[in-house]
DNA sequence: CATACGTCCTGCCAGC
DNA sequence: TGCTGGCAGGACGTAT
């Protein structure tokens, strides 16, 4: 569910109210989250200071004292979720906690998931650098290019949105951001990665940073279930302009929005602003 | 090697 | 009102 946006929102708020904290204890209620060994996992935590947080594509990312690093991925409908002192809001207890850290007598970090598709890892720095390089680049760095995207794109005769879900391609992008750039930069998203003009890369490269950007500056989208860590919804939700929004008018010429199912997941698009002769 | 599909899990909602 | 089928922001493993 948490794209590239909601990390990146999850990252920041982590940063004020948990860096600095020591995970005193782990509780692992659901052991199917933790990746590898649950012994391990609880025993290289306990003690540890978290020194930062940060994230890389769709991950947060724990680095503690020691050098070791918390990995959490967060799949569909995984939130982390802090609680200072007693009580959480009344609407909003957690229902499906999976593992809790407690930090200090007076707070607390939940990982809470309902499908329990996300998953936690404790790796060492070695590891950790060894998984980070294996996804593609972050699309929001300056070193990512419109020549750099290009290079991604030429290498492949699948479906543009396929390699733009594609996280050893590039990092971050999920199925809402993937159909809203693809909008922007009117792109079928069926279109072969390949067949993209030069023009059209340009326009894709500008318009996956300025969604992401957009997403960011709104905290996230909230469809259902993405919250940040105090309970907040993104805002980004009624600024998306075809995702989720099948049989509404098209934004920018009216005419009426199309699902259709691409490699098993919906994609949403304007078929006039996103011709695709043949592969409609 | 690259791509496509089924699978993991629970909850919600439309339609009957 | 209650049941059923379809669908959901992800990504892995296996088959082709």
């Amino acid at each position: 569910m948490p794209e590239l946006p909601e990390a990146e929102t999850i990252a920041r708020s982590l940063k004020d109210c948990a860096v600095g904290l020591t995970i005193r204890r782990v509780f692992v209620l659901r052991r199917d989250v933790i990746e590898g060994d649950v012994g391990r996992f609880r025993q290289g935590l306990r003690g540890r200071r978290i020194e930062r947080v940060g994230r890389r594509g769709k991950n947060v990312v724990f680095e503690l004292d020691g050098g070791m690093v918390l990995c959490v991925k967060l799949g569909m409908t995984g939130r982390l979720l802090f609680r200072y002192g007693l009580g959480w809001p009344a609407d909003s207890w957690p229902r499906h906690v999976a593992v809790g850290f407690h930090l200090r007598p007076d707070a607390t970090l939940i990982y809470d998931d309902v499908r329990r598709f996300g998953r936690l890892e404790l790796l060492d720095a070695a590891a950790w650098a060894e998984r980070s390089a294996r996804l593609g680049p972050e699309p929001l760095e300056a070193s990512f290019t419109a020549a750099a995207l290009a290079q991604i794109l030429a290498a492949s005769r699948a479906p543009v949105r396929s390699l733009l879900l594609d996280q050893t391609r590039l990092a971050g992008i999920g199925n809402i951001y993937a159909n809203e750039a693809l909008f922007a930069a009117r792109v079928h998203p069926a279109r072969p990665a390949a067949s993209l003009t030069r023009p059209e890369v340009g326009r894709l490269h500008r318009a996956i940073r300025a969604v992401l950007r957009r997403a960011i500056a709104a905290r996230g989208t909230t469809i259902r279930d993405y919250r940040d860590p105090n309970h907040g919804a993104g805002d980004f939700a009624p600024r998306l302009r075809v995702y989720g929004r099948e049989g509404s008018a098209c934004p920018r010429c009216g005419c009426t929005i199309k699902r259709l199912v691409l490699a098993g997941r919906s994609t949403f698009l304007c078929p006039r602003c996103q011709p695709g002769k043949g592969w409609a």
